[in-house]
DNA sequence: TCAAGCGCTAAGCGCTTGCTCACCCGTGAG
DNA sequence: CTCACGGGTGAGCAAGCGCTTAGCGCTTGA
C-alpha cells in the first residue's frame, strides 16, 4: 500500500473509489446524470466522457444502476456526515442550526452536480437500494429535528410544528442543488450564509417578552 | 356549441384540452411522468393508461415531447395565475405574501403530480419550448419579488437580499411537489398555512423599534 | 343508401438501448 | 523467454424505443 493509496478519503472528491478507471467512470456518470438525468443518460455517453469504450464500464460496475447506487450512497453518506458534524458542535441551538444549515447548503451548492443526482434520482434506484438510501435520509431528518427540539426546550426557538418545519428546512436546503449555478453569480458560501439567516428567522423566538399566545 | 363545450376551463382540471381522447391521454401522461419521470415513461405506457393503442397518441400529439410541453404550459399558466391573483389582492404586504404562498403551496400539494412534471421535467423540453416556459417562471419570480419590495418599502419586511430571498421562497414552495404525499398525513391546506407562516417569519421586520440600519 | 371522413388499431420499421463476448496488449513471476 | 492475467476494445445481440402506415368500422350529410 502506497502513500497515495492511503490518502484516498475526504480530501479528494471521489477518493474512496479505488481503481482509477472506476473513479473516472463514476465522475463521468455524475456529470452526465446531473446534466441530463439518469434515464436520459446512455452508458455510451458515460464511457465516452471518461475517454473509454462502452464495454469498459462493465468491467467495474455490474449495471448502470449500480453506478447510480454507488454515487447515491457515497453522496448521502457525505451529506449526512456534514450535517451531523455541524449539529454536534458545542453551542446554542441557534448556532448549531445555523452551522448545520450553512454547511449543508454549502455542500449542495458547491457540489451541486453530485447533489442533484443524489437528491433527485432516487426513484431510478432498485427497490432495495432505494430503501437503503431512504434510511440515510431519515437520519438527516432526525438531526435537524433534534436541533429544533433542543431549541424549543431551551426557549431559543418557537416552533409550533417541529416535524413540518424540519421538512421545510431540509426541503429548502436540498432544493439548492436544483437551481444553483443555472442562474447565479453567488458563491456557495454566500448562499449558505443567506440560508442560515433565513432558517434562523423561521424558527427563532421573538426576543422581547412574548408568552407564545397571540 | 353546447353548454358542456362552454364549461371547459378553470372548473374541470384539464378542461382546456378539448377532444376527450386527447384529454384522457394527457391525464395519463401526467400520471406516468409524475410517477416515473419523462424519460422513463414510454408512449405505450401512456396509451395503455388511457385505454388506447400506442398509435392513438400520435393522432392528437405530434410527439411525446409535445405532450410534455402542453402539460408544462398549461400547468405553469395555472400556477402563475394563482400566484398573481393572490398577489394583487388588497392588503398589507404581509397579508399578500401569506396569501400568495399559501395558495401557491396548496396547488403544489393538491396537484402534486402535475406540479412535479411541470417543475422537475423542464430539461426534457426542446430548447424553444424550454425558453418559453422559463419566461413564465421569470414572471412568477417577479410576482414574489414585487411583494417583498413593497414590504421592505413600507417597513413591514426586513429583507437584506431581496433576489436571494425571492429565490428561497419560490424554491421552498416548488419543492413541496417533490415530497408531498410520499410520506404525509397533511392536507394541502395545512401545508399551505404552515408554509405561509414560515415565510412570513423569514421576512418580517421585528415589530419593536428598529430603524433599519445595523 | 352510400360514399366520405374521422378516430382508432394492428403490425411493424428503423434505430438506440443496456449489456456481452471473443480477443488483444502490457506487465510481472517463474 | 514464456505465459498467465487483469484491464481494455470492437463488434454485435436481443429487446425496447418513438413513431408510421395501411386499413377498419362508425358516424354523417346528401
Amino acid at each position: 500500500m502506497t502513500a497515495a493509496d492511503d490518502m484516498t478519503c475526504e480530501d479528494v472528491p471521489w477518493g474512496e473509489v479505488s481503481p482509477e478507471a472506476a473513479r473516472k467512470l463514476l465522475i463521468a456518470a455524475v456529470e452526465a446524470f446531473a446534466e441530463r438525468g439518469y434515464h436520459a443518460t446512455t452508458t455510451r455517453d458515460i464511457a465516452g466522457r471518461a475517454g473509454m469504450s462502452p464495454a469498459a464500464l462493465y468491467i467495474h460496475y455490474k449495471t448502470k444502476e449500480e453506478l447510480l447506487h454507488r454515487i447515491s450512497r457515497i453522496g448521502h453518506d457525505r451529506a449526512l456526515r456534514i450535517l451531523s458534524v455541524a449539529a454536534e458542535r458545542e453551542g446554542t441551538p441557534g448556532e448549531r442550526l445555523a452551522g448545520a444549515v450553512s454547511s449543508f447548503v454549502r455542500w449542495h451548492a458547491g457540489r451541486h452536480d453530485t447533489a442533484r443526482v443524489v437528491q433527485y434520482e432516487l426513484d431510478a434506484l432498485s427497490p432495495e437500494h432505494r430503501t437503503e438510501i431512504v434510511e440515510l435520509r431519515r437520519r438527516s431528518d432526525a438531526v435537524i429535528r433534534g436541533i429544533l427540539r433542543d431549541g424549543v426546550e431551551s426557549g431559543d426557538f418557537d416552533v409550533p410544528d417541529v416535524p413540518g418545519t424540519t421538512l421545510a428546512v431540509l426541503s429548502l436546503c436540498v432544493d439548492v442543488a436544483r437551481w444553483f449555478n443555472t442562474r447565479g453569480h453567488r458563491t456557495p458560501d454566500e448562499v449558505g450564509e443567506l440560508y442560515a439567516g433565513l432558517v434562523l428567522r423561521m424558527v427563532s423566538a421573538r426576543s422581547s417578552s412574548g408568552d407564545g399566545r397571540d
